[in-house]
DNA sequence: ATTTGATTGGAACGTATGTTTCAAACAACT
DNA sequence: AGTTGTTTGAAACATACGTTCCAATCAAAT
């Protein structure tokens, strides 16, 4: 049923990436189903319109990233002593960059599909995803809280969304942006150093 | 000819408005021209074509906005002692804020539609604004070189962009973070404040 | 080997889009 | 008043889209 090279399997991949480079409303489905290689007619059978096949590219991301943030926010959880703030921001990041691992670019392409779902205003992208990932944020917020009891909760707030575009900005741009950073400053920068540094950056505007 | 209730003026108003509400894609020709209360063809005979008309409404922004970032940065460029961070970066931010002088809710529209020409991987958009607004970047980087010297350059290049993801986000969703902030907090935050938090947030993370 | 249910292929449907056409209305100037 | 160039109005155009239909094919179980 879902084997690696099943239609339906071939359909989200050809459209996560079509969807990243173009936009939703800009990628049509005839395009996706000649990249995959299919009929078009495979994906109103396999995933019933346009709009479900979006929310099931998400899924498909979510279900891999939800794993890598249960184990690191668990450990933060279980954890006497209370956490740096540098670790709770690289346990929401890690898990990111971690695709990488498992597909080449993934992160940035997962990032560039954030970016435009915010975009959305149409808004059932935006509300699909808070409604399954909500609990997450308050996840961080607790160890945030924990890390820097001092701050108060609405500061957090904002600098929490302060963070988020930082995040998903630098990473859905990352790949253009460590081309340019290659050629001014002849210093190669993988994705692993960038993360460090956004960490850096972001503790450092979370615990001002 | 650019009266104020010229049919080119309605159009830019009503196209300005929607594109940012709804992408640029996700809104047609019939909406922008029924809503402005014009003709449909004269869209095609003002402005040639649908993205010819995308380039004008950002080019009118932008002509607002040059001459404030000028003003600015002319001011910061011929003080003799070096800028704060925060001076810096508020004079990147301060023209932006200053639509809402002129516009209601103009900050939140511009700010999406920066967000939404970013997400543009088409493209044609992004050449555009940083053909006609790069020079900025680099009198920005100077004035920050001046108040933080010793930040090397290639540190400098990546916290600049980890800063405009946080700018473009928050200010694009703004109008809804500040609803959310308002039911979650009971606290009424304008965007002057919220500026000055980001500012904080900012400054903090680019002297880190 | 036959039957049954799931999947694929090719074609068509209805609709919405950006653009073009061309006549009517208007404005400015002689 | 008459002419000329610009702007508007209403309609049509070609095209691309998401979706649906139904026959052909396939896979597995009897």
């Amino acid at each position: 049923m879902n084997n690696k090279n099943s239609t339906k399997d071939k359909i989200l991949d050809a459209a996560e990436t079509l969807f990243a480079e173009r936009g939703f409303a800009e990628t049509s489905l005839r395009m996706i189903t000649s990249r995959a290689d299919v009929n078009l007619a495979s994906v109103n059978y396999h995933f019933g319109s346009k709009k479900a096949l979006i929310q099931a590219v998400f899924d498909r991301f979510f279900q891999h990233l939800s794993t890598g943030f249960n184990s690191r926010f668990e450990q933060l959880e279980k954890q006497e002593i209370p956490p740096k703030v540098e670790e709770v921001i690289a346990a929401l990041l890690g898990p990111i960059l971690d695709i990488d691992n498992v597909r080449t670019h993934g992160t940035s392409i997962f990032m560039r599909l954030l970016g435009r779902a915010y975009a959305e205003t149409q808004g059932h992208l935006r509300r699909f995803m808070l409604e399954k990932y909500g609990y997450l944020l308050s996840r961080f917020n607790k160890q945030i809280h924990r890390a820097y009891p001092t701050l108060p909760m609405e500061q957090l707030f904002w600098r929490l969304h302060f963070m988020l575009g930082s995040m998903v900005f630098t990473l859905a741009g990352s790949q253009a942006l460590q081309e340019i950073a290659e050629a001014d400053f002849k210093e190669v920068v993988d994705t692993k150093a960038l993360a460090g540094k956004l960490i850096n950056f972001l503790a450092a505007g979370m615990k001002a």
